[in-house]
DNA sequence: AGGTTCGAGTTTTTT
DNA sequence: ACTCGAACCT
């Protein structure tokens, strides 16, 4: 070590705690790091790849770390390039697992036999494969549901089960079904030269055990291996990255048992927990100091996490302050629990000068994001919903990449009929049955039968004219990739011209905005950006490669393809973010509410038998309190809409878990009767029980958002409640409790005539 | 051909 | 309550 290198190993390590530097300058050999939440862990990697390539001198193409989200990946490049060079750090690969794998398959294609060009199939296009195979082996789609047949071949995947053994092994009804739909699946993928989520790290595990010069190829060039949360895991991934670091067995995994939340999509715990016997002899190093969060916050979250069953031991501490009290909210209902997290955000930015971009909003499942976003729109507060696909979700948008899709793999039938008549061009519903049927019946690719429209007797001329057009378009943009000089944003922007799809949107009457015309052009600036970024990067690791459009172009749908959820939070946008909690893993806020804290919500309905999934919601829930800095808000509502009908609810029994000397029930300083919190005093709830029932006097005129307009009979305080009789013009007479009814007062005589 | 209405099913979580 | 697909209308 030079003396210039021994000052930097110092300076590596100066901030570190102990067991944070001995997971650093462990240089050789199988490293395994637990690490508790707020532990340090990502510290704990960018340094220990800064020490490997400037202490133990690693050659930065050596090193290769795997992350959870593109996000985590960039944001780990930017920290390892403050330790180092920019330059060095961008020769480092930081990867997700599917990424990774996307790109090995694109190199190796060859000896794969695998298409460059093949496509990655969503989810969307995954039911519409296994929809498409119901039909063809007439199943009704009624008894077995697409997305449940699609969950058991996903898993079976995720076991490395393909369809032929998949096959072999069933033996009741719904398992031979679905064997039989397993291998039509496949049969569909291949055919359209396409790949699933799965089929990216399946096809991987196959290319490097069948093909060992490619495994030693790879061995030697990626001789340090860091897989950061190795509790999500699945077993393909832990063969892959077995397979890489056979050789050199420097594998550095980091994780946390209790952090395990993604078992229901064939992640495997065992992975981390049985690391030593998978790797004899390698250290393991705990973290269990936390820079995190506050004593209290801390606190809560190990009494809960103490609950599971299944679980190694951990003292989680930490040296922080004591902190205010987590707060448990006790609502109404969703839009009153809205307004009280609405309401509590903003004293904190107010009072406490909480910047909004460090607030977090965490829900069990989507749709609760909609009330808590009309909720913080109304009030005027700045906020994101991390939906990363929600951009590539749009019909448009859609559309303008299935188009590209198309042109790269025209095998695909899935996004050539997905465009063959959109915009409209005269192609009917009935031709492109026809020309299905047809390809069925004489083994030949759709993409052949459009370019050939003669081919399909059935078809009238009108429509043969109509669709060889479309061909000869579709042959034209082929020979324009392969050949023209043109950026990828001036290629789109022909693609997006020609095919009508910019005019379609122009002269979309319903959007008077011009909203998807917008989405079109924000499209064609991504991919612009998207080209700068990528040449810069490319040329980083090899000056002399110009990438070619045909090459710029797959990797950009490769990465729409791979957008996660999280990519799409924008940290300096000063702004709220809204996520569900398996979003939240790996982030950190100063203030975060978790909403919908409701037995059958967290823990999830379909969770709360079996034993297993209990834990895994609770460690979610583990997730969600640990990435409280500061400010922890647990709301849940008493009746809850589902399915557009108000049901009684029951508080989470996580919350019974909770340590009550560190929370605090329904803080007082209540916001205002309507606005407010429920206040859990008896006599306050009555003092409002009695101003509620003089609000609505016998026979004034209200309307309810279900029964619509009414007149009251009767209204009387009962205890905490204000019971109501109410006649309404459409739903009869009721008796309704004011303070759950969301009534609203309608002056006499208004335009209702009334 | 293309748009519109009506009914059913829908809610886990995601790369 | 909302979205998606299928019959139905223009």
């Amino acid at each position: 070590m030079s003396g210039a290198d021994s000052l930097l190993a110092s300076e590596l390590l100066c901030d570190l705690n102990d067991p944070q530097a001995e997971a650093v300058t462990h240089a050789n050999g199988p490293l395994l790091v637990l690490a508790g939440p707020g532990s340090g862990k990502t510290r704990v990697i960018t340094r220990r790849v800064g020490h490997l390539i400037r202490v133990v001198g690693a050659a930065p193409w050596n090193v290769l770390a795997i992350t959870f989200t593109n996000k985590a990946a960039g944001e780990m490049k930017s920290r390892i390039a403050n330790l180092i060079s920019e330059r060095q750090a961008r020769a480092i690969t930081v990867s997700t697992f599917h990424s990774l794998c996307a790109r090995l398959l694109r190199i190796y294609a060859d000896r794969l036999g695998l298409p460059v060009g093949y496509s990655i199939y969503d989810t969307a296009d995954q039911q519409r494969v296994i929809k498409r195979s119901l039909e063809e082996l007439e199943i009704n789609a009624k008894n077995f549901p697409p997305a449940g047949v699609l969950a058991s071949i996903s898993n079976a995947k995720n076991e490395l089960i393909d369809a032929k053994a998949y096959t072999t092994n069933v033996s009741d009804f719904y398992g031979r079904t679905v064997a039989r739909v397993y291998t039509k699946y496949t049969e569909i993928l291949e055919r359209n030269r396409a790949m699933d989520f799965d089929d990216l790290l399946l096809n991987t595990v196959q290319l490097l055990r069948q093909h060992p010069a490619v495994l030693s190829e790879l061995q030697d060039r990626y001789r340090y291996v860091l897989i950061d949360e190795y509790q999500d895991t699945n077993h393909a991934q832990f063969l892959i990255a077995s397979a890489l670091a056979a050789r050199h067995k420097n594998l550095c995994a980091t994780g946390d048992p209790d952090q395990s939340i993604y078992g229901w999509r064939g992640a495997n715990i065992g992975n981390i927990l049985e690391f030593e016997s998978h790797y004899p002899g390698a250290k393991v190093v705990r973290l269990e100091q936390n820079y995190r969060s506050t004593q209290r916050i801390l606190g809560v979250a190990d009494a809960m996490i103490q609950n599971n069953r299944a679980r190694k031991h951990k003292t989680l501490w930490t040296d922080n302050l004591e902190g205010e009290p987590v707060r448990v909210l006790t609502c109404r209902d969703e839009q009153h629990e809205s307004r009280c997290i609405s309401k509590s955000l903003q004293r904190l930015h107010d009072d406490k000068q909480i910047p909004w971009g460090s607030m977090a909003v965490f829900y069990r499942i989507n749709s609760l994001s909609r009330v808590i976003e009309d909720e913080l729109r109304g009030a005027g507060v700045p906020h994101q919903i991390a939906r990363g696909t929600a951009f590539y979700d749009r019909k448009e948008i859609k559309d303008a990449v299935a188009y590209l899709r198309a042109i790269v793999n025209p095998v695909d039938e899935v996004n050539l009929l997905r465009i063959i008549n959109t915009p409209t061009r005269g192609i009917s519903e009935r031709s492109v049955k026809a020309i299905q049927a047809h390809s069925l019946a004489h083994q030949t690719a759709v993409d052949e039968l459009i370019r050939n429209p003669l081919l399909v007797s059935s078809l009238n001329n009108r429509a043969q004219n109509s669709i060889a057009r479309f061909g000869k378009s579709l042959d034209q943009w082929q020979r324009r990739l392969e050949e023209s000089g043109l950026t990828l944003r001036g290629f789109i922007e022909s693609v997006l011209r020609e095919s009508s799809l910019e005019e379609m949107c122009r002269n979309d009457k319903s959007d008077p905005d011009q909203e998807r015309l917008a989405n079109l052009g924000e499209l064609v600036s991504s991919a612009q950006q998207f080209e700068q970024e990528y040449v810069f990067e490319i040329q980083l690791g090899d000056e002399d490669h110009t990438p070619s459009l045909n090459e710029l172009l797959l990797a950009m749908l490769e990465r729409i393809s791979l957008v996660s959820d999280v990519d799409a939070v924008d940290p300096d946008q000063g702004a709220v973010t809204l996520m569900t909690l398996h979003a939240a893993k790996g982030l950190e806020f100063d203030a975060v509410a978790i909403i919908g804290v409701e037995d059958g919500l967290l823990p999830h309905q379909r969770a709360r038998e079996d034993e297993h999934e209990l834990e895994e919601e609770r460690r979610l829930c583990f997730v969600g309190i640990t990435r409280a800095m500061r400010y922890l808000i647990l709301s849940h509502a008493r009746y809850r809409l589902v399915f557009g009908q108000s049901m009684p609810t029951i508080p989470s029994r996580f919350l019974k878990e909770l340590p009550e000397n560190l929370i605090e029930f329904n803080k007082p300083d209540s916001i205002d009767a309507h606005g407010g919190e429920v206040r859990n005093d008896g006599r306050g709830e009555r003092a409002l029980a009695g101003k509620l029932a003089g609000e609505f006097p016998p026979g004034s005129i209200v309307r309810h958002p279900d029964f619509g307009l009414g007149r009251v009979l009767h209204v009387a305080p009962m205890g905490a409640h204000t019971r109501a009789r109410i006649t309404f013009n459409t739903a009869g007479t009721k008796t309704l409790i004011l303070q759950y009814a969301r009534l609203a007062k309608v002056e006499e005589f208004t335009e209702d005539g009334f």
